[in-house]
DNA sequence: TAGATTGTTAATCGATTAACAATC
DNA sequence: TAGATTGTTAATCGATTAACAATC
């Protein structure tokens, strides 16, 4: 379809995309819709790591590894570069998600717009207080979790958010793998384990805290054996 | 105080850390709470690095940076590694914050049990819709932005919660930045500029989920060219 | 003492940056 | 054409792992 497309569009089937790049290649979605919006028709490797406090070797080694997608003497076509990033991170498709808690933390998700607009729909709420089975939440019944399973199939769901306390979050991560689901989004803030086979993203928030603790409270050893100057 | 404390107990004071360094602190911290509560005394590095899925080395390294903790032949005293490592994530104190946006997300915020555990206490609440200021949200009123800065010296507030829409969120952070914060957690999915001497933390939902989804789409380079084949 | 484990230095690995021929 | 910018290889930087003398 579109002229980069067409060109040699993978690297070799086993090289290794480090997490960073994927994590990037998010960033470099995000401004070129920016640019987009702003009518931008091309931009350089130089500008779009400008924006970003990277290097321009930095992006073009990115994007590098799924395919050349640039125009020498130009730079990238801004809305060819944007659809052929979606493509690879597999946002140009819907994913159903299932969330699993519908707590404080579990009801904010399901309200949160970012989830819908990047392609995720929550189409199964499950929840293990059986005063929680059978309400509505945002047009969805909640279910318990020994229909897990049925539920995941019929609904074609591959993917799921972990939204239960820590105590409880491997007991579900295990139910989830025995369900045959793909990928887990664990907000707990608990380390679970999970088969090779099972992808794992996890938002933590109390190591999120404790990294800005850490920087504001001194951030360097000498600061934390000091001690209480101030 | 403890044994291990009094022994030579910082490097140089310019040594860096990194940042994953820091992040693995927080996970030795919840596992020692763990052992704690099964009342384990001791950990060696290997235990500690097999139940987070990391090597002995890397432990070792990590806690080498910030000073001695341990005995040879017997490993780390759990109570004590704790305390220095609470001590290091400078989460020994009472951090008050200030949370601005009270949306969706910002109230689940509020009412995440894990801040107040992790000795982090809303102090303050903002939002700029006229409708939501003056309203009361877990025992706190909501203030305008324009008190900001006075808001934030009366209550001692160093560290900062934006949980606003992405195209509201650089335009808080400048305030904050004006209103003299020094550490500020954004939720929002946007990059924020700051000047160097305020840290900041970003916890990316878009960023993450899309993480995810190429797992999960194929996750390879070849799978992204190949497409839909399923 | 013998066995276990630390703290730390050296070796390895992987990711970032620089450089530049090829291309528009 | 001259100027700009890519894609990619080589050089650099930083983080992880291995190894081992010192210590309990």
């Amino acid at each position: 379809m579109s002229r980069a497309r067409d060109r040699n569009t993978h690297a070799a089937a086993d090289t290794v995309v480090p997490r960073a790049t994927v994590a990037r290649l998010s960033l470099y979605l995000r401004q070129l819709a920016r640019l987009l919006r702003q009518g931008n028709q091309t931009v350089s490797s130089s500008q779009l790591g400008r924006a970003l406090g990277i290097t321009d070797a930095q992006v073009r080694k990115d994007l590098g590894y799924f395919g050349q997608f640039g125009y020498p003497g130009i730079g990238y076509r801004v809305p060819e570069l944007g659809e052929a990033i979606r493509h690879i991170l597999g946002t140009d498709r819907a994913w159903p998600v299932a969330l699993v808690g519908v707590g404080n933390l579990g009801r904010a998700l399901l309200g949160y717009r970012g989830f819908r607009e990047q392609g995720f729909q929550v189409a199964a709420l499950f929840d293990s207080d059986p005063a929680k089975v059978g309400t509505i939440c945002e047009g969805i019944r909640v279910e318990p979790l020994d229909v897990l399973a049925r539920v995941l199939a019929e609904r074609g769901i591959r993917l799921a958010i972990i939204a239960v306390p820590a105590d409880a979050a491997q007991g579900v991560a295990d139910r989830l793998v025995v369900a045959r689901i793909q990928g887990i989004l664990n907000f707990a803030p608990a380390t679970i384990s999970l088969p090779e086979h099972v992808h794992l993203v996890g938002v933590d928030l109390t190591v999120q805290l404790e990294q800005l603790s850490f920087l504001i409270a001194g951030g360097s050893p000498a600061a934390a054996a000091e001690d209480d100057g101030s």
